[in-house]
DNA sequence: ACCTGAACACCGTTCAAGT
DNA sequence: ACCTGAACACCGTTCAAGT
């Protein structure tokens, strides 16, 4: 009781810092937070267990493998959704609502994790119609319970959910990729030259191109997301 | 000219087939071919030279590396667009006919390829505004041509541009998922067991499972192709 | 000119061994 | 019970050497 925590080695010094004890959970947050950091294609086992201060084969006692690993970290990182406050896993202002809720949560869940959220997008899921960026029973079941309550036939929620995953999977990993995210495999030891491509021959790219690389992409999500909800409402029994 | 095309060695029963010789389009054809049937994550350059019946390192003659070479695969691929008769690089019926088109194309070219699709969908673009599907100044030189010929202002042609981009993406990218394609890494080596999911707890998904198992993906793509299209009109000038 | 062998610095993963 | 060392079968890539 009386004794200070401390070992007679004391810090070692190590990777990052002395960290605790491994466990599963603090083992997918060190990978969350390593591929935020250096992106996907930098994470491998060994560099991992570096970061926790360990060696990378005692990873294996809490991850069967980095595929596992990877279908964890995006667990962890999608668990967000269900934390925030401004989403419901209910509607209680109606469907349009708990959909626009439900499309900025995911769309913030992107923004905040920009180099995971292709992950997310791509990882395969346990299920064909789990489709991302849902990707859990929990969120699918929610879905189609909100729009069935709402008057949505069963087919027309089901149409709903699809229509609504492409929706977000399209705008949201686009987003993310604009943002420099690691879409697939990347190298982020070169920030990318200046690149200024050749348009001689391309009149237009020419005269848009400062158009083009202006970042609409909020008024560009709002746009879709109302057009769309129109579209389901008309879907509607 | 008498002499019959045969060496002294005969054919060594190499791993494919005797094939003719080394050069990039070679290359890049049978990398194009070996992931169609392994999936990307088996494609490495010593397995690939094992295919072309060549030491991998032989390749670094004409492949500066293998992001590039994955790079040199997804343009062999999307070339395929520029040699479909059905799409048109200028619109002759319209700007509506040429996006159709336009739309269909891509829409064969992933079913074709679904394998190499999440590489075209994925892997960086040469600038933040040339976006997938597309993927090339010639493309979005056409689109936008396309577009602004028929009455739009440069910025509508742009907004245009973006949501077409972002509904083909989540489209086909759910759409190639779903046939079991490598979305990001995947393990063909076990064919994904019927994984028959425990819905206890799940009652809609139980009462739904049928119809969310259902291939939709032709009336969907249409119907949303269709409102698109009705979304764009509105931003003609 | 074109291909290869050997080497380097990495991987994921297993397993007997250490504490 | 938890971590490690050594090993295996792979990687991508370089380069001097062979034909």
């Amino acid at each position: 009781m009386s004794e200070p925590e401390k070992r007679d080695s004391g810090d070692r010094g190590t990777a990052t810092a002395e960290k605790p004890r491994l466990d599963r959970q603090r083992i997918l947050e060190a990978g969350a937070a390593f591929i935020e950091q250096f992106g996907p294609r930098h994470l491998s086992m060994r560099r991992l267990g570096t970061q926790l201060g360990v060696e990378a084969m005692s990873l294996y006692r809490y991850v069967p493998s980095r595929e596992n690993l990877l279908d964890g970290i995006v667990e962890v990182v999608i668990d967000d959704l269900y934390k925030d406050p401004e989403v419901y896993s209910e509607p209680r202002h109606g469907w349009q609502d708990y959909l626009l809720r439900l499309a900025h949560g995911l769309r913030r869940l992107a923004l905040a994790h920009p180099q995971v959220f292709p992950l997310i997008a791509t990882r395969p899921t346990e299920a064909p119609w789990v489709r991302p960026p849902l990707r859990s029973l929990r969120w699918v079941e929610s879905f189609l319970k909100a729009l069935t309550s709402a008057g949505f036939s069963d087919q027309a929620a089901v149409d709903a959910y699809r229509a609504f995953s492409s929706f977000l999977l399209g705008h949201l990993l686009l987003e993310v990729a604009a943002m420099g995210a690691d879409v697939g495999p990347v190298d982020e030891a070169e920030p990318r030259p200046p690149k200024s491509t050749d348009l001689n021959g391309y009149p237009l790219l020419q005269r848009l191109q400062e158009r083009l690389s202006e970042d609409r992409s909020e008024q560009e999500f709002e746009e879709a997301l109302e057009s769309l909800l129109d579209r389901l409402e008309a879907l509607q029994a």
